[in-house]
DNA sequence: AGCTATTCCGAAACCGCTTTCGGATGCAAG
DNA sequence: CTTGCATCCGAAAGCGGTTTCGGAATAGCT
């Protein structure tokens, strides 16, 4: 039941050490004949490699890490286990082993990140969630150690990336809304700190110039990234003395929120004012309506994150992975033309003003 | 920028090796002068103790794994995420690390188990969703290896584990819509090797009896953790020629589904027929109408579960770390007292079934 | 048979840190 | 001026592998 180490298959083979070992790994001047002998004696005792010393002797950690996202209500990031899982398989096909580490609400985040990288427990990196200047980012290209993002900060220049094009995607957005004939079109948004935020933003205003409609700053409502947020969000927007007839919301559970509060202000959503967005969960099918929006194409992103980073570290020029998808605009329910100002509105609008 | 190590610091200080090392932890032996003296020392020079190596030097591992769920159909488990960052937490007090570790589709899982223990990376596992009888509680048991299981199996003698008391809470769940005046129950099921499964089961099985209703094996349908398998089953059961006047889901997101094909079939969920899921998850608060659920209090279930871990690695006897909470009935609008069977859906049953 | 070229394996150093053990030093007591 | 005890620190032996280097044995050639 004592676990086997390589002297114990060493003495009971009459190998030395060096030559059991060379032998596990496929050295070229080990005859076959040997290395079969071993092999076989290495699963009949149950041999396993210590891999922590081989760690040590190789260098090589074999393993890297996932950052967590910092601001993890979980409600905000369903997408994490999915990731991790895609991870995991590319990782698996090595042999290699995933860390998730989470920054210490104690010390800064660059802290954590130091630390690892300097405790030699990872040989490469893998965070979320950037923002738009971020200096997790710029401590890793400056140290040189491997690291991928999964998204990307303002300036994506000189280290890798997989992200979804959220500025094209909400410029899509407003053009369909457009072309529903929405003119009044709110947004609500995140802090926007937060690059994926920024992009978004800034897709929609691409959207309104191409579509000549005029930025209106009241349009906007930044909140947290929960459904109560965008509830409040939305609700902010609609009580406004000329409220939007359509939201673009940041994400799905904010538009999620933003359902439940049209439907509490007794208008109908997809009808009175129309929503859309942004990710593609699931729920989204099951809402009330069904949620239209902006669907990530973020299947096998852990697996190809993964991927990435193995080419990194095995030597690859990081800005040779800079991939980005683009979302799909799927639609439910919850978009339609506007409806032209009817008494309802016009009476509840005023209610809840005065 | 190179990394220095514990010689570079020795040297540097005038020191062996081996009192830098002992100053750094804190051995009693070593002067407060010197010990102040090296800690200085150490961060100005931006010392960081390679890991692998003290892993190596100490025998312990100072990480834990999770072992991830094999079936992961990220909208099964969004669970993943918040027990991950509690599961962090628990561990960051001691500085120690977290591993997931996925069972690869080419080997079985006891197999992935096995490795794991074998290698050393870890000196503790928690493993989710145990089978009624899991061969991997099994091994570990009998291996001795510190370990704790989210949920538990059938047979849940002798090792430590973490579970909300599914039969319980289903159990009551029939109390109360029996009080509500329903008859008919239904019971939208998972596989039964599934232990949580089973036990939610036995629970509505245990409700009906406490009710005086005799069990009518046609109104229970096994389906997958998906909202299209509550949809399909949920159709199925309410096809039949007496249907339920109630669905009980073993899982939000069926239940989620089942709303779907009750809204489907023209009837309204909450009124024509009640529906009750278990779990608690956020978007029950947005499903039309509002999800009445058995709410888990998983809060911090990451973080109790690593401490316990933690716990037992320390020498804890694993029996003593059996916690079962309950669940607790949350209503929202998806259950009612039945309806009097209306000509509505005695119309529409024919219907489908013509 | 004699010599060089291969093939295969053993010996030993090393990876970076921990920990035991004993020796040196300083100080109080005898 | 010893003897006795703490107190501190240095030396060295691991932890369990990997990898370089060189030597022995075997094979290939003339």
């Amino acid at each position: 039941m004592a676990r086997v180490s390589l002297k114990d298959l060493a003495k009971h083979l009459g190998l030395a050490e060096g030559t059991v070992s060379r032998a596990m790994n496929n050295y070229p001047d080990i005859s076959m004949a040997t290395r079969e002998k071993v092999k076989k004696a290495a699963d009949a005792l149950g041999y396993r490699p210590n891999n922590t010393a081989r760690r040590l002797a190789t260098g090589r950690a074999e393993a890297v890490a996932y950052l967590m996202p910092t601001s993890h209500s979980a409600i905000s990031t369903p997408f994490v286990s999915q990731l991790l899982q895609g991870l995991g398989d590319a990782l698996a096909m090595r042999g290699w082993d995933l860390m998730v580490v989470q920054p210490q609400a104690a010390e800064d985040e660059l802290e954590t990140l130091r630390k690892l990288v300097a405790s030699g427990k990872v040989s490469g990196v893998v965070m979320s969630r950037p923002s738009k200047s971020d200096s997790r980012i710029e401590f890793l290209k400056k140290s040189g150690f491997p690291f991928i993002v999964h998204g990307r900060s303002r300036d994506a220049e000189g280290y890798a990336w997989y992200d979804v094009d959220g500025r094209q995607a909400f410029a899509d957005a407003v053009d369909h809304l457009a072309s529903l004939g929405h003119q009044r079109i709110g947004f609500i948004g995140a802090p926007s700190y937060l690059n994926f935020a920024q992009d978004r933003v800034d897709g929609y205003k691409d959207g309104l110039v191409a579509n000549g409609i005029t930025f209106d700053p009241d349009l906007i409502s930044v909140t947290e990234l929960t459904d109560e947020g965008g509830e409040r969000a939305a609700l902010d927007l609609l009580n406004d003395t000329a409220p939007p007839s359509a939201l673009l919301c940041v994400n799905d559970v904010q538009a999620i929120g933003a359902l439940s509060a049209i439907r509490n202000k007794g208008l109908v959503p997809g009808e009175d004012v129309s929503v859309i967005g942004y990710d593609g969960v699931w729920m989204g099918r099951h809402t009330n309506p069904p949620l239209t929006t902006l669907a990530q194409p973020q299947a096998h992103s852990g697996r190809q994150l993964g991927d990435m980073l193995l080419s990194i570290i095995d030597g690859g020029n990081p800005t040779d992975f800079q991939v980005l998808r683009r979302a799909e605009l799927v639609r439910r329910k919850s978009d339609g033309p506007p409806r032209a100002l009817t008494p309802k509105i016009q009476t509840n609008s005023r209610e809840e003003i005065s």
